[in-house]
DNA sequence: TGAATTTACTTTGCATGCAAAACAATATCG
DNA sequence: CGATATTGTTTTGCATGCAAAGTAAATTCA
């Protein structure tokens, strides 16, 4: 067998990749329903769990990429999600607050994560539990090897 | 604490998001050195193990999105890694092949997988398996359950 | 056999992900 | 104090991921 490790078979990236594209399009349906797209998600739980928070810090606990971000909070804003509304002392940073329509979305949203949940039927809590902490090695380690 | 099914740091979801995309990431360097991107790696993998295969296969065995493939095709024909070729019993079918640079282009990465491993020093082998065999039963039963 | 389906892709339009460059405002340093 | 560096964010350009529509060829079926 030549070149043996080059094998899809055996690549952790290749596995990543089919399971994040897999989930985020297992979220494309239900999220029709709040009329917003997957990272739109990654930002309302952000900021429903702690509001009027910079945008810097948005993007660290999201990990969505700024350029990405600029664009995105764009779209949340024209559907009245969100403000983004600049600071006093400090003219570069803006901090993002959620209108009372955004607030209003977490009700709709609570029961999403369950929809999901259900669609794991081979996957008992403690494997999932254990896939979230491999997930978070696997994302630590390559965070703190970047050169 | 209001809707704690929804905090970001119980959610799968991010968990792969953030691993998948770190891991693309890490992959970008390395694969600068072959003038390809991640994607166009997937699909040199799967024909550097099987050569000659039709679209609908490489699409099934990369998990690639249809419409994805045709640009991506479109590019690495241009690069001169591959040829796109009719069918003759069948002008709805082509099949893909690799050129004499295309295989040629597999000794250049044979040493990435290697390169990528070494980013991970908190993962030993057997936690390594079992992080692949738990995506594998993610994606499984995201299949399985897709209405 | 000819219309209706199905199959195998391609095209289009929109939303990111990302590197690189641009920008404006603040901080630093000689 | 003023030139330089840094910070926080946006813009630009390119490559997907994906749904939906389009297309051409092969199949099925009345």
């Amino acid at each position: 067998m030549s070149h043996p490790h080059l094998h899809l078979s055996k690549q952790m990236c290749h596995r990543l990749y089919m399971a994040s594209n897999s989930i985020i399009r297992a979220y494309r349906e239900p999220l029709q329903a709040l009329n917003i797209t997957y990272p739109q998600y990654i930002v309302m739980m952000a900021l429903w769990e702690k509001d009027e928070i910079s945008i810097a810090c948005l993007l660290e606990r999201t990990a969505i990429d700024g350029s990405a971000m600029t664009q995105i909070l764009k779209k949340m804003t024209g559907k009245g999600l969100l403000q983004i509304v600049p600071y006093k002392h400090d003219k570069r940073k803006r901090f993002v607050k959620l209108t009372q329509q955004g607030q209003a979305l977490k009700d709709l949203a609570n029961d999403i994560p369950e929809k999901i949940k259900c669609r794991f039927t081979h996957i008992d809590a403690q494997q999932a539990q254990q896939l979230m902490d491999l997930l978070d090695i696997v994302v630590t380690d390559l965070n703190e090897s970047e050169q």
